[in-house]
DNA sequence: CATGAATGAGCGTTCATTCAT
DNA sequence: TATGAATGAACGCTCATTCAT
C-alpha cells in the first residue's frame, strides 16, 4: 500500500515537474511517466485520464496550501494581524514552491478549470476565506465579492511569485513586506 | 495590400475568437483557416509559426491597448488623477474586450510568454509605465519594481475581467470604481 | 478440483458472455476476469492465452452441441426421420442460446478459426457427420462434400438464430417447422 | 479529382485485403496505410474514423454486388430462371471475388453491422429483392420473411465461397449447380 | 498570392501478458 | 493457486507544416 501510494505521489511529482516547465501541451504522458520512472500504461491505473491527472494535481496542490493555512493561524492575535498574517505565508509558500506557483497559474487559467473544482476545493482553504468574511463583517475589509478579494490577494502572490522564479523580479523579504502592506491597503476598509 | 491586410487580420481575429474559448491547445491552425475564411497555408505566408501567429497576435493586443491608454491620457490633470483614470480606463477596456482578455491571461502564464516578448510589447505602453514611473518620481506611488505595479495593476484588471466574464462576479459601475481606489490604496504612497 | 473446474467454468462463461456482445476486439482479458470474478493472472493458469481461452471455448461449445445431438438421436427411427429430427434439433439448440450462437458466427468467420480447430472439433458431433453419411449413402441425402451440407443446415441454423436473437426476424414454432422443410428440400436427394 | 478518387479507392482496396486476411483487429491503420501507399492522415481525410472506412467498404462492396445483379437480370425470361439465374450469379459472384465474400462474412457478424446500415445498402440490390418478392407474390417461391430468404441464398453463397477459398471445398461448376438446385429447392413453394 | 491534399511524428490511451508477493 | 500492479508495444487519431498546383 505504502508502495502504491509512492508511485502515485511519484507521478504527481513528475507531472508537477513538467508542466510548471512545459505547459500541459507541452507534457506528453509518456514524459511524465519517464520522468516518474514509471511505465506509461500505469498512469492509467490511478488516474482516468490526463484531465484526471491534472485535476488530482489541483486539488493535490490547493489542499495542502490550505492545510499550511489552517496549521498557521494564531487566532489568538487580533483579526488584522492574522490577515496580514495570511497575506505574508501565501506570498512566501508560493514563493518557495516555484512548481506549485506555476501550476496553478496556468491551470486556473485554462480550459480546464471549472466553477466546479473550485467549489469542490475551496473546501480546503475555508480558514483563508472565513478569516476574511469575519474580516468583512468587522468592517475591517472592504465589503467586496469573494473573487475580487482572491484576485486582490491569492492571485497576486501566485503571480508575483512566478515572476520572482521567471527572474522579472527579486522578492526581498523586504520587498514582500512592502508587499503585504500593499495588499493590506487593496483590501482593508 | 489592403486586401492582404484584411486577411491577415482575419486570421489574428479568427484565432483570438478560437484561442478564449479552446486556449491555445484546442486551437488547430485547420480551425483558425476554417474560422477565418481562408485556406491552411497561406496563414504561413502571414505568420512564420503557430506560435509566432501567437507572439504577433499578443503584440497587436498589446498594441491596441497601449494605443488607446496613450489617446485617453488627459496631461493637463493632476498625476494622481491621471493614474487613477488610467486604471479605470484598464478594467473597463478589458471588461468589455473579453476575448482579448481571455488571450492574454492564457499567452502570459503560458511557456509562449517570455521576457525578450514583454520588452519588445512594453514600448507599446511607455505613457502607462512612465505614469508609473513619474508617480514613483514625485513619490505619489510607491516604489516598487515595474512588475510588481504592473501585478498590481495590469495584471489585477485582466483577471477581474476574465471572472465577469466568466460570470464569477458581477462588475457594476460602482464595484469596478471600488476596485480602482482599492489597486490606487495598494499603490499608493 | 471441483473449485479449480468451477473457476476455470466461470472464466468459459464470462468469456462466451462478453464476445457475443461485443466481439474478440471489444473484450479485454481484464474485462473477463472482473465478470468471472477471479484476478486477472489466474486466466492464464487455465489457458495459454486469449487466442486459446477462445480456441477452448469454441471447443466446450461443440462439445455440448454434439453432446446433445448424441443424447437426442432416436435410432430405431428411419434415418429420413431422424435427419429431420437433428435439423430441428440444432435450429432451437442456438436459437434458446443465443450467447452460443453469436459466438460460434464471429468465431467460424474469423482468422480465428482453422482446419485444425474443425478437424479437432468434429469428433464431438460425429453422430450427426454420421447421419449425414449414413444419409448419403442411402441416397437420401445429396452426394454433398461435408461442408457443403454444413453451410445447408448447422450454419443456416446458427445464422437464422442470431437473426431472431438481433431482432430481424421472429422464429415462431411454425415458421422453425418451414424452415426444417427448407432445409431437408435443399439437402435430400 | 481523378487523382483524389484514385486514392480513396487506393484505400478502400487496401483495405479489403487487409481486412479479408487479418480481420478487423488485426489490421491497423497504419498497415493500412503502408498497403495503399499513402501516410496515416490522408486516411482521415477521406474517412472519419477506422469504422466509417469499414462500413463504406461494405457500401462499396454490396453496391458493386447490386450493380452486376441489376446488369445480369434477363426480365424476358420466366421468374423461376430469373430466380435460379440470380443464385448462380451470386455463388459465382462471390468465388470470384474472395476477399470481398471474406471481408462480408466478417462484417455481418461483426459489432459493426446494424440494421441501419442494412437498410442504407439494401438499395443497392432492390432488383434481387423485388425478384424474391414477385417469386413469393406469384407463389414460386416460399412466404418466407426477407431475412430468412436471405439466409438461405445470399449467405449459404458467400459462405460456400469462402469455404471454397479456404480449401475446404473445391466448387466445380458441377457443384455449383447442384448447389443452385439444393438452394432453389429450399425456397421453392 | 492562394489552395487544400498530403505528410508523418507524436499524442493519449488500451490491453495481452508477466511476475513479485 | 491466486492476486492485481506493472509493463510497454501498439493502437486510432490529430495537427503543424509543406508543397504541387
Amino acid at each position: 500500500m505504502v508502495h502504491v501510494d509512492d508511485k502515485r505521489q511519484a507521478i504527481l511529482d513528475a507531472t508537477l515537474r513538467l508542466i510548471s516547465t512545459n505547459g500541459f501541451h507541452g507534457t506528453a504522458m509518456s514524459r511524465v511517466a519517464q520522468e516518474a520512472g514509471v511505465s506509461t500504461g500505469i498512469i492509467y491505473h490511478y488516474f482516468d485520464s490526463k484531465d484526471a491527472l491534472m485535476h488530482e494535481l489541483y486539488k493535490e496542490i490547493k489542499r495542502k496550501f490550505g492545510h499550511m493555512i489552517n496549521e498557521s493561524f494564531d487566532r489568538t492575535r487580533p483579526l488584522k494581524v492574522q490577515i496580514r498574517q495570511i497575506l505574508g505565508l501565501m506570498i512566501r509558500y508560493y514563493i518557495h514552491r516555484p512548481l506549485e506557483s506555476a501550476f496553478l497559474e496556468q491551470y486556473t487559467r485554462s480550459p480546464y478549470y471549472s466553477f466546479e473544482i473550485e467549489v469542490e476545493t475551496s473546501q480546503y482553504y475555508m480558514p483563508l476565506l472565513e478569516g476574511f468574511q469575519r474580516g468583512q463583517q468587522e468592517m475591517i475589509i472592504k465589503d467586496f465579492p469573494g473573487p475580487v478579494i482572491h484576485t486582490l490577494t491569492v492571485d497576486v502572490a501566485t503571480s508575483l511569485a512566478q515572476k520572482h522564479v521567471a527572474g522579472f523580479i527579486n522578492l526581498t523579504d523586504e520587498l514582500i513586506e512592502e508587499i503585504i502592506d500593499a495588499c493590506w491597503e487593496a483590501i482593508r476598509q
